[in-house]
DNA sequence: TAGAAAATGGGTTGTCTAATCCAGAAAACC
DNA sequence: GGTTTTCTGGATTAGACAACCCATTTTCTA
């Protein structure tokens, strides 16, 4: 692999951005090399320059979606640790939904479904990604839980939320309707809301 | 297509389960129709003979995972009028999983995750199914609602059960481990349970 | 039992796509 | 300024797989 330059860097992070935005958009066998070298636009050889094999590139695609959905969330991951702020969260999430005309997904999650029977490594590349996830709405819940504020298991409830949070996704896509994504989420955002103590419930 | 025989039918039928397995445990792509002709214990253009091409087998495959699911279900449907049906509902779905060591994830939501983005007519197809799925759930939920035994939209719960339902399905498919479905499902439940009106809680 | 459907088993075609290889030009870096 | 890396653009291989065709035999079933 020896050293990237600078522009080497720069074009491996062009392929895998195409690549990312096409597996995202047709999924993962439906993206074939010729169209994210086209998409990237690069000749030839450049992807094996950069990848040994398409499952070099799925896993950096895997690892570029991660980054990329939680880099999206974090400026509300920060304020998880209140109503206000879960709420504030979920609303984000919906309307990108609605903006994507529900469209993809998940970007980690659609790909954990159409690698998970058969790629064992991409599978744990997304399970990684969830875990990444789910840690960063654990943190809120704790926080909340640490001040006394919440009655239940934060840990138990992250895992929740992030459950409902897929589960809304999925049937957004295929429904393609941001109803499922809206109502999983506002629903499983009430049951936090019935677990705060009486000293916040006011 | 004209008349199916006794013999016919029968064939056709085996066809489409050798089929519906293959694509649950290795996804729809990497099922080949020479696996599920060699699966079927049929030869050479027997697969030809009943289904124009592959998108008509696999839409007799959703077809055929949809009643799977709902038949496999059916006994518990009748039940989910009561919070101790619906324990028990979610307790089967969880041994269920454990039993298949998490693998497939559900058999409709992960053919419908595949096929989204690249193949409308079998989303459709999908959809219908989840259709039918969360009309079961809302059922009960509906009749407790009825009775004045729910004080929330019986319809929406119903929606957010099975997005919890569907989330921790694949969770747990990706991670292999049946506690995100465990939590998921038992945590919207303990929803529904605050939910329960005075009058039954007490 | 006669006609229809089911089934065998093989061959074939065409396409798609991942994966390699190469010779030479351009650019970046020390 | 020389070395390394990047990039071009094409050619090519090799395999997989869907789809189609056919001659023949077996098995239903009306």
């Amino acid at each position: 692999m020896s050293s990237l330059t600078r522009k080497g860097a720069a074009t491996r992070a062009r392929i895998v951005a195409a690549a990312a935005r096409l597996m995202y958009e047709r999924g993962v066998t439906e993206a074939t090399l010729e169209d994210v070298r086209a998409a990237a636009g690069v000749s030839g050889s450049q992807i094996y320059h950069y990848f040994a094999d398409k499952q070099a590139l799925l896993l950096a695609v895997i690892e570029y979606q991660t980054e990329a959905v939680l880099e999206l969330q974090s400026p509300l991951f920060g304020r998880l640790d209140s109503m206000a702020g879960l709420r504030q969260w979920a609303d984000a999430l919906v309307e990108y939904q609605r903006r994507m005309q529900c469209r993809g997904g998940c970007p980690i999650g659609s790909i954990g479904g159409e690698v998970a029977e058969n790629n064992p490594e991409a599978r744990l590349a997304v399970a990684s990604g969830f875990l990444r996830w789910e840690e960063a709405i654990r943190a809120g819940l704790t926080a909340m839980h640490a001040r006394g504020e919440l009655d239940a298991d934060p840990n138990d409830l992250a895992l929740a939320v992030l459950a409902a949070l897929q589960g809304g996704l999925l049937l957004a896509q295929i429904q393609r309707q941001v109803k499922p994504l809206e109502v999983a989420l506002g629903t499983i955002l009430d049951h936090v809301e019935s677990r705060l103590a009486a000293s916040v419930r006011g």
